[in-house]
DNA sequence: GTATAATATGCGGATATCCGAATAAATCGT
DNA sequence: ACGATTTATTCGGATATCCGCATATTATAC
């Protein structure tokens, strides 16, 4: 751990990161920039959100490090700093389909 | 989307997972159940933590199926439900102190 | 049954997050 | 310089989360 880090800030750090992805709509946004970098008001128009709430978001993803944004003239594009972020966004919707299908089978059970 | 799902609702439930992963705590918890099963008082000890509030962190895990609880006697064992979920952690954990190298890079560079 | 141990839950105040509205900041064209 | 466009930030109220305390539940032993 580099930079003098208790364990505890470290688990601070960890959920501080958990929690940036823990809103539909970052994962959305997320979602959205799977496939290359877009500019705010592309995500504004895609996505359907007022600029300013969006914008917060992105902020938010942001001082997580989970989006990097680049600006070229009067538009900002944001796109993902690391893939590692999706593979962790795709085991965990692998868990909730497996947790809904059995959800299911219970339902169907009784 | 097997259960007549909305894309809004699906997206819901997967930051409800996020959001039962967004806390030190739990992330200690999880932490802790990666070698097998574990008692409430075995975590209470290793963790150090109030009883109530554990099991009020348990019960988030539970409800979002990240833990299965297992009682045996008056004793409940608690244990993770899918490797996915710490591979996921795991991933994330990565990206993490790939950020934290990346901060440390930058406040030497200045 | 009562007493005891292990775990879970309800309550209430502190703190944090969320969103929309308004405003600020940055960049462009003229 | 100014006005227009794109993006970011601040403010305030509604809503949600967190924790400790007290209490309930569940299972054991007598």
């Amino acid at each position: 751990m580099s930079t003098q880090q208790s364990k505890e800030e470290f688990y601070q750090l960890h959920a501080h990161l958990c929690k940036a992805l823990a809103h539909p709509t970052r994962l959305l946004i997320i979602d959205e920039l799977r496939d290359g970098p877009r500019s705010v008001s592309e995500l504004v128009e895609r996505l359907g959100l007022r600029q300013s709430n969006l914008s917060q978001h992105l902020g938010i993803l942001r001082d997580q490090r989970l989006v990097i944004a680049r600006r070229d003239g009067q538009t900002v594009y944001y796109s993902l700093r690391d893939p590692r972020v999706t593979q962790a966004f795709d085991l965990l919707r692998q868990v909730l389909r497996s947790v809904l299908r059995e959800g299911e089978r219970l339902a169907i059970a009784n």
